[in-house]
DNA sequence: TGTACATCAGTGAACGCGCGTTCACTGATGTAC
DNA sequence: TGTACATCAGTGAACGCGCGTTCACTGATGTAC
């Protein structure tokens, strides 16, 4: 095989930045080399460096190209439901499933890359991507809540406790607690619980459900 | 240098340990070279084997202690707490930290650990540590709110919440956002809330001090 | 449209390096007498 | 208590292997005429 056409070039160029975005995400950043990326993409690995400057810059590209999926993908299942807790809900409940906590490699970005993003020296160019991907996802989670200070406060929170439960779940996934991870947090962030008798709070936005109360303290 | 007393050869085996559960925190599980954990030891390479079966072995080990060391210090931070919610917040606001989130090697092993664990082989011996560490914590959580299947619950949802939010101020902390994760996750984990005129609900234990609500939805 | 040829995408060997693990060796430790 | 010697904790070289990156080379592509 030698030179490849320029649209054979740009088809590859695109296949080794789907292998490594799901790639990454399943081995991490350290557990998958350029050489396997490249297989992956049915390529040898000399190659690579006709494609992008370095492994970490793929990083990037890769982390940034997951993250635009994920976001565009909780765009989609929010269009067209009833009002934005629905939404929400249809986002946590694919984000909390079995089949995302066993298919990392195409899943959430935050979840599968955070770790090693928060490993990765200063000045590696993922870390830009991730926290633009980071403030995409949270502004998804802002469009479905109320508005200002309180909002964003709220899709911190949502945001964390996804991540956290989703970790959680895969870090625990040979025991029967990995499932109550996502079960615990999917009730929690589309019902928010506080006591039992806090009957109620004016919803804030008409069209929204009545929630079910089922926690004390 | 030849042969160490036993003494000194069981004080190398807990400085390996020491140093072994900083470092896999700190830089993740592949991220660190049994070399490198010797040398921090002040050992060489060579003499590891005489201690552990393996680098996965360690690992464990390592895992184990650092749980151990989490889960003691948030008994003691809740120790001599004037009520449950108070030893609560004390140890929220200690995890969620701008000490906490600069200090990795330092601070919880399920925030530090959990994405390598999750892409460990399964059958690995950290597995079976990792999870007992996290229901150690969240022993310790249980213990602190209402007892029966929901305090478990909240439990669940509390840590998903704490791992979630030091892991993306980790991620993103080049980026201002970085401390508003951990701010606004404190304010949820202490505070929880669940809208604008939800004045009260009973306070489940006597002595749990009146909450601020904050949000609405 | 056909032809001659410069370009350059991809290949595979090679670079220096670090990895986890093994092992022959050293010599102070611990013990049998 | 003193001595002779077997034990074994730690050393450092070495094992085979994989890493990210470089580079001379190949030959189909793309273009100038």
């Amino acid at each position: 095989m030698a030179r490849a056409s320029r649209a054979q070039m740009n088809q590859n160029r695109l296949a080794i930045e789907a292998a490594s975005a799901r790639l990454f995400r399943e081995q991490g950043l350290k557990g998958i080399s350029v050489d396997e990326l490249m297989a992956a993409a049915g390529l040898t690995h000399g190659g690579f460096y006709g494609h992008f400057e370095s492994k970490d810059a793929l990083a990037a590209i890769a982390c940034a190209n997951a993250f635009e999926q994920s976001a565009a993908r909780w765009r989609e299942r929010s269009q067209g439901r009833p009002d934005p807790s629905a939404a929400l809900k249809a986002i946590v409940d694919a984000y909390l499933s079995l089949r995302s906590r066993d298919d990392p490699g195409d899943s959430c970005p935050a979840t599968a890359l955070a770790a090693d993003v928060a490993r990765e020296p200063a000045g590696k160019p993922i870390h830009e991507t991730f926290t633009a991907g980071i403030q995409a996802l949270l502004g998804v989670l802002q469009s479905l809540g109320e508005p200002g200070e309180a909002g964003r406060q709220r899709a911190l929170v949502q945001l964390s406790t996804l991540v956290g439960a989703l970790l959680l779940a895969r870090a625990t996934r040979a025991d029967g607690i990995s499932g109550d991870f996502l079960e615990a947090a999917q009730a929690e962030i589309v019902s928010p619980v506080k006591g039992p008798l806090a009957e109620g709070g004016l919803e804030w936005m008409e069209g929204a459900p009545p929630r079910v109360r089922r926690r004390s303290r």
